[in-house]
DNA sequence: CAGTGGTCTAGACCACCAA
DNA sequence: TGGTGGTCTAGACCACTGT
């Protein structure tokens, strides 16, 4: 598990930046950091990349590389760890206790919209379950899926009183670590405001979605409805180079 | 404006796996690959690394790199262009008509929030403006924004009518092309039933964010009340490698 | 024109996966 | 253990920015 020399890097200049050791918003140009810190220019160019992917600074063809401001002031928003890609999709939980709920599991065949999303044929079967999850037993979210059965064929509701990707990554040795979402909101439904304590003007938000193993295999159509308060999407937007 | 080597190769590669030219889910090896297009396995391997970027194929060390199902099924969605980085924020528009109405336009005091979201000193003054955009004359979002009277002194109400964004652009060569955008939703308000036709019961989709000019200069601090039909994000999230 | 980031190569060697 | 992707280097040359 050794870290990659660029990632070092990447995390060298950004304790540099956090330790306000550049005195201006822009960083020294990657000729000089190659010398300072004793390797190619590929390195520092694939560090900074890095840092640039991550929102961290900015870079300018011509001109430099710009500390993103935002970084400087509100470091927790933007430090990412590990894999990440820069953006941050998240329920806000803040440390509190998950509980889930099963509320029905079956074996169906899937509807048109289904068998498209998770690439399946006319016979193909898929578990159909919904589970309501809490934080410190206050609901916040509705969540319907599919799973085809033949991908995961000893689903159980057992297995679904529990995170369902902690489990297959932990015991199987199976990754999911992609996703296709959609975030969209809506007006909440009876059972919406029934299961998340709403009001009727109170909506919730939708994140759909396939969920995808690394080796591109449709796992998991999902449906998640939010309480609107849980739902909260932050990302950058960088179209620069 | 040539565009470089691996952007060529990706939008080959492409190609090739519109035409279904690779008989599985899985790209020929990145050496094979080299060797056919005559190029350096460096340049495959960006290329190949803009193509996973964009969420059209994904990588797995040690195995290969495989094609993304919803690629091939439904090109549209992913068949990004140019700078593009991944990601889809945008208002449904269809080709639809814009128009801008101006509400309003003040020099003030910024407030407290303003004044950090900006990154300004306690004598800076800011720019108030409230915007309505409307598609074919419907009208679909409420915008509130602030920009730093000394980043921007020649704003008018003029300038307000169209898009202050593509005014930069081509007239005083100010790209904005970077932003930090919060995404929620919440209940409608009275002013955003009224402005935006919604029931009641009907919520707003809000996107509110800093826009940075491409040195990281904050440029504008925005807030945006959507039609909640007109609000829709699409995103890969990938956290493969 | 000087400064600075972007692209590209050729090749060495490492790390992971599946059989 | 062979196949395949990941990291890294050293250096040439291109492209953009601002003075």
């Amino acid at each position: 598990m050794k870290k990659p020399l660029y990632v070092s890097l990447a995390n060298a200049i950004k304790n540099n930046i956090s330790k306000h050791q550049y005195q201006t918003m822009k960083l020294p140009d990657e000729r000089t950091l190659a010398e300072e810190f004793a390797v190619s220019r590929s390195s520092i160019k694939r560090a900074i990349q890095l840092l640039a992917d991550q929102g961290i600074i900015f870079k300018k063809q011509g001109s430099g590389n710009f500390i993103n401001p935002l970084f400087l002031r509100n470091k927790t928003a933007l430090d990412y760890t590990g894999d990440n890609v820069g953006l941050t999709t998240s329920i806000v939980t803040n440390g509190k206790q998950q509980q889930i709920e099963v509320l029905n599991l079956d074996v169906v065949k899937p509807d048109a919209a289904i068998k498209e999303n998770l690439f399946l044929t006319a016979d193909d079967f898929v578990y159909s379950f919904k589970r309501l999850r809490k934080l410190d037993e206050v609901p916040i979210l509705i969540e319907q899926s599919y799973i085809p059965v033949k991908v995961f064929p000893q689903l159980s509701k057992k297995l679904l009183e529990h995170s369902l990707f902690n489990y297959l990554e932990d015991q199987e040795n199976t990754i999911i670590n992609r996703a296709y979402l959609d975030v969209t909101t809506e007006p909440s439904s009876v059972e919406d405001q029934d299961l998340l304590h709403l009001k009727t003007t109170e909506p919730v938000g939708i994140m759909a979605g396939i969920f995808f193993v690394d080796d591109g295999t449709p796992f998991e159509y999902s449906s998640m409805r939010l309480h609107y308060r849980y739902l909260n999407f932050s990302t950058f937007v960088n179209l620069g180079k």
